[in-house]
DNA sequence: GTTGTTCTAT
């Protein structure tokens, strides 16, 4: 019920956008008229060229409302765009593989598309300000036809040195790690310590953050309650710690050299 | 841990 309460669309479609139409130009000419949320321009998957058409979402749509009529029929690269609201919501993946059918998936040179899909698809945020306004140029040239299979380029030129400098770190690390875990053992201790403090952590799960965002995708499926409790923080106490006992150690053991004299 | 194939036109 209430998941299909909508909220105002704010979002335009923009049809018959020159191919030369970036999304920056949409963004400058729309953006006259209120802050703009996002502009999209949906790339042909395998081509990736572009369709034709944009999107633009408001922040109001009211200015929506209002870029629409300014904008309508107007002339941008060389070509009449039409405006009109978004109708629907964007298509997922599979929405879109259950329309077009899946032949074009299992054509030729496509078949490994889904594994490159996923490997891909951790890399797209991490934008240092993800504020508003996606900027997605950050590949300007970008064919998914083109990466090999499965591996991204890596390959820089694996060198022996590298390899040597890889490994060298790995020993050095390995054996400081071995050297620090002969001496750290404090368990009990440490132990009964978290447990305590997990105690006296109230578990913070009531918080009803009511964002004027819109958020129309209710989390149920995020639901699950992540049980991270002891082990992690423990463990992490437990660096923290032995790393602080070894400096009081280490002190301790400078201490009565200079205090003696 | 919050999407990047949205409704086109050849």
């Amino acid at each position: 019920m209430s998941r299909y309460l909508r909220p105002p669309n704010t979002s335009l479609f923009v049809r018959n956008v020159a191919d030369d139409t970036r999304s920056e130009d949409l963004r400058r000419e729309f953006g006259r008229y209120g802050p703009i949320v996002d502009v999209y321009v949906p790339l042909d998957f395998y081509t990736r060229r572009p369709r034709g058409f944009a999107y633009v979402q408001f922040e109001d749509v009211r200015d929506a409302e209002d870029a629409l009529h300014n904008l309508d029929r107007k002339w941008i690269c060389g070509r009449q765009i039409e405006i009109q609201f978004a109708q629907g919501d964007r298509k997922t993946p599979n929405q879109m593989k259950a329309k077009e059918g899946r032949n074009v998936y299992s054509s030729s040179r496509y078949d490994d598309y889904d594994r490159y899909r996923r490997s891909r698809s951790r890399s797209y945020e991490r934008r240092r300000s993800r504020s508003r306004s996606f900027d997605y140029n950050y590949r300007r040239s970008y064919s998914p036809r083109n990466r090999p299979t499965g591996r991204p380029r890596r390959s820089r030129s694996h060198s022996d040195n590298d390899r040597f400098k890889h490994r060298n770190r790995s020993f050095s690390r390995s054996k400081s790690n071995s050297r620090s875990r002969s001496k750290s053992q404090p368990k009990k201790e440490m132990k009964a310590k978290s447990r305590s403090r997990s105690a006296s952590h109230t578990k913070t799960r009531g918080t009803s953050k009511t964002d004027s965002k819109t958020h129309y995708k209710s989390g149920s499926r995020y639901e699950k309650e992540s049980r991270k409790k002891e082990p992690a923080r423990s463990k992490s106490q437990s660096r923290s710690q032995s790393r602080s006992r070894s400096k009081s150690r280490s002190r301790s053991w400078t201490s009565p050299k200079s205090s003696g004299h």
